[in-house]
DNA sequence: CTGAAAGCGCTTACAG
DNA sequence: CTGAAAGCGCTTACAG
């Protein structure tokens, strides 16, 4: 069967194309008896209008675009899942790009969504300002999500990592615990140098007499696992770790036990980020947990409120909170 | 600034608009030197073409689509992940619609995307032979992933879990266990079913004078622990369990563990998946694993020959394998 | 309310 | 090789 087209509807329904378009699209400007003729010829037909000739004329394509990183499994999902379920709510497609390792690659695929999409939506490490001088057009909106981006013209979306690490130190002092050791992530990852700050705030404020004691690692669990057994070395061992991610706590956790240590009997051991395995590792991991969901869902609705009105108000910096979750690694409940 | 068109770079170029869409599309047809001067032009106005105008004149949109259920984290992240690299090394963009929870839902994504995509990659326990005629036009090209559909129009990409299933049992039987118990998935699930299928098979070929011994469950962790505790009731008691999915075997670990019961001493386990959480369990747990991303890729590319040869080769069925990962959950390694 | 017509930006026969 | 022109399917002022 050939495409259906307006012509064919018209036809069908005995009017011109025009009335046809506006019977279809909200139905205003047609008698009522016009509307349904249209309207039943559409569905005898089974019409559907075609995407690309009425985003031509309208230069609406009501698709938005999201820029992504190589992210792991759950936070990945789960922001899409936030992203689609407000996308769709709002009738607005979601056109993805991932998995890109390079700065390269990222403006590639950042350029290739131009024109097929209404704005975007840009969680990638790769982006800084310059970045997006040359490779996002100014007419087209756009968020940030957990970027280091300020003062730019865009809105920028960001988890708020600080309140959440120095929360945890909170928590770690109020269960009893002084020396508090960090492992932090990369050097180049914003959430982790927000995780890092956080943390080196709340011990300032809260255990003054404390020093800080960092650790570097990568977010991987063999540098936890490394961070953890250089802990151990230290003249003076913490009675608590706090890591910058779960999969670094997961880590250090394998190094303790190895060294004969028990959790949180012997040191206490929280991450950032509560992945499912947070909750099945023994003991139960005490960490952070972020609301992946509302990050994707809150995003695309600044997003949406862009498109709605472009150039109401100036680009905004918002921030998410994230809750600490209580488990068994921290000897909170042991007291 | 306004948009540049096709024509501002005609313009700056000193030629036709005819000899710049020849120039950017592919060089033939044009002299070098135009070919250059057209190219200059263009970079020098950042000219970027309508996605939409060319969509509409050739009928392509370069894009496909991908209907995808609402799915638990990994493995949604990993079949993303390898369908967009595969998109990506073809230049195809595309676009996404997920987590929705009945066949109103998606049959009304299925046909928002019409008119958006060159071709549909669909998993949906929501699809059927039935669903696809009445919401995809035959002119679609299309292919179903873990999918009961067949003899149809459609191509199908199917995951091993018979054979993968099947491997298993002979696995636990390689280990010295007999009474081999099963933790069946949702009915309506298509894997859950072919899984099951997979059990019984294989426990008629290699252990016949065993009888199937089948607890029915609904793949997530709380029926796994009910499972658990059932299996605990029966008079004779199962050497080893193996469960449809690797959140009841841990649903079911926990149950063993509560009633005083060490996996693999006294009871052996097994699940099917291998998400994350199956090597931070302890004991770590013995599974089947599934390739994720190569059914993302393999799907994909399926489709991209579809597109290349619209009608070239018969819709196939093809079939992906799976590999046992042998951890400590089923006491091969004590042994 | 209704229809004829212009035009969105591009590609592609068709002449030259 | 190059350009003028038609046309993809739709929406929207503009008349009536």
């Amino acid at each position: 069967m050939a495409t259906i087209t307006i012509k064919d509807v018209a036809r069908e329904a005995k009017v011109s194309v025009a009335s046809v378009s506006r019977a279809l699209n909200g139905g205003t400007g047609v008698t009522e008896e016009t509307g349904q003729r249209v309207r039943e010829a559409a569905a005898k037909l089974h019409y559907i209008p075609h995407a690309a000739a009425r985003m031509l004329i309208t230069r609406r394509s009501n698709t938005i675009g999201a820029l992504l990183p190589d992210l792991y499994g759950e936070f990945f999902s789960e922001l899409i899942r936030g992203i689609d379920l407000a996308a769709r709510a709002r009738g607005l497609h979601l056109l993805i790009s991932s998995s890109h390792d390079g700065v390269a690659e990222a403006a590639a695929a950042l350029r290739a969504m131009q024109g097929r999409v209404d704005g975007m939506l840009i969680l990638s490490e790769h982006v800084d300002a310059a970045f997006l001088r040359s490779n996002l057009p100014e007419s087209l909106p756009a968020v940030l999500l957990n970027s280091a981006v300020k003062n730019s013209a865009y809105d920028v979306l960001n988890v708020d990592n600080v309140a959440g690490a120095s929360a945890m130190v909170r928590h770690l002092l109020d269960v009893g615990h002084q020396r508090i050791a960090f492992i932090a992530g990369p050097e180049h990852n914003f959430d982790a140098r927000q995780r890092d700050k956080g943390y080196r705030a709340a011990m300032a404020r809260y255990a003054p007499k404390m020093t800080a004691n960092v650790i570097s690692g990568d977010f991987s669990e063999e540098s936890g696992y490394r961070a953890g057994l250089e802990l151990l070395r230290q003249k003076t061992r913490p009675q608590a770790v706090f890591a910058a991610n779960d999969m670094m706590a997961v880590g250090c956790m394998n190094a303790f036990k190895q060294a004969g240590l028990s959790v949180p009997e012997d040191i206490a051991l929280a991450g950032f980020d509560d992945i499912p395995i947070a909750r099945y590792i023994a003991p139960t991991l005490t960490t952070v947990r972020v609301r992946i969901v509302d990050l994707g869902r809150t995003a695309l609705e600044r997003l949406a409120a862009l498109l709605e009105a472009p150039d109401q108000s100036p680009a905004s910096a918002q921030t998410l909170g994230c809750e600490i979750v209580v488990r068994e690694s921290c000897g909170a409940n042991v007291r």
